[in-house]
DNA sequence: GCATTCGTTTAGAATTTTTTGAACGATGCG
DNA sequence: CGCATCGTTCAAAAAATTCTAAACGAATGC
């Protein structure tokens, strides 16, 4: 939008001219499907997938393949792919009409659903794998800690202790993640809180030499 | 992880045999190392940022830029642009030790402190521009809405609603990150609910026509 | 059966992101 | 000064992602 020509926009109270109200509709819609764009880029999905959502999402009706190839200036195959995915987040659905071959599509518009879906979704694919490689490793060296002596018991503890510290998160997440999509309270000043916890008793059991570590920052 | 190969694990009380131990050492380090590295990619950085992130949060002492490329198998420049790209982020600080040329890093492993950093450089960098947008849109909705009449009116409402909707949303955003990192309670439930009553209302407003706005499209 | 309309798939093109390697400036030291 | 060490920068390469256009198959109506 450029500053230079913003002299019509000043007239508020100029005759409702059709045309310009249209085009006011027409840009605010188009503002509002980049603005998606950008957000589902931001959160790893593909801009397309974000403007596909917003599209649907500001049409009171459900939208066909070719209406979207139309309206996003995209390829029929680029929507086709990027709807399906859309659907498997659980972010759009089909709509059937009755004696028409044609496929329409419609936003969840509960955006709580929505986002409840893709939190657990991601939960599933990611963090819950994260954890699981996470609690591997932990086992693995608790198993090196109680053999292990000297130096190797030392990196071995060390290593336990920050590991610790990150499951605490992965599982601090979790929670707030069930919160959410349950509805219920979270407390983020004890979640801050016992995370400190850990770190100040492991480092509490840690050899002089070990002490030196965090120290020397200063 | 191979089921075959895994008669040694099997044999937690063989003597400590320090290659072995080593070993085991090395491998659950290379493990977290991957694990933060898809973490990061998942979450819109790059795979080596999560990577040496990493890697400084397992190391006792700070390390130089040549440790880490090491460490890492990467190249001397793009550690450099990544290490200081997690500086800005405030997930990595300099060491600088007395008589030695070379920069050391360490992490910041207070994680909430490293979470609250993230949370709200992104809040300034995207959330709040697209707040701006939206609200920038939403108003000119506003305006449309009171001049125009008919279909045209219709319209602007539609999109008013439903950008209301993700306004709403945007801002419980804010709210959430505000009780993250200052510490406090937050309430999903009353958070769904609101959005919800707005949907409601609004389309309860609603005629009949409506259905078919977008028609024009055929 | 034949032509048409849809949606999906796919190979490769285009674009974007990440990485490398070499050049460079700055610093320290003999 | 001359040489060595460090970190940064940048152009080009490599890799990954996204997009297109054409081909295809399935369904529909004639």
């Amino acid at each position: 939008m450029l500053e230079s020509k913003a002299q019509d926009i000043n007239q508020p109270t100029s005759p409702p001219d059709s045309a310009n109200l249209q085009e006011q509709l027409e840009e605010s819609s188009r503002d509002f499907i980049n603005s998606l764009g950008r957000v589902a880029d931001f959160f790893g999905f593909n801009r397309l997938m974000g403007q596909l959502y917003a599209a649907l999402f500001l049409s009171p009706e459900p939208l066909t393949l070719d209406d979207m190839v139309k309206r996003l200036d995209s390829s029929k195959g680029n929507v086709s792919i990027n709807i399906r995915s859309l659907e498997r987040w659980g972010l759009v659905r089909q709509i059937y009409k009755w004696a028409d071959r044609k496929n329409y599509y419609e936003a969840e518009t509960d955006i709580w659903t929505a986002i409840s879906g893709i939190l657990q979704e991601r939960e599933r694919r990611e963090n819950s794998q994260i954890l699981r490689s996470l609690t591997h490793s932990i086992e693995a060296l608790e198993k090196v800690s109680a053999v292990a002596s000297g130096q190797e018991a030392q990196v071995a503890d060390f290593y336990l202790m920050r590991m610790e510290m990150l499951r605490k998160l992965l599982q601090f997440g979790d929670h707030l993640l069930e919160k959410m999509v349950k509805g219920g309270q979270v407390n983020f000043a004890t979640a801050r809180h016992s995370s400190k916890i850990v770190d100040a008793n492991k480092n509490g059991f840690a050899e002089p030499e070990i002490e030196v570590l965090e120290t020397e920052v200063e």
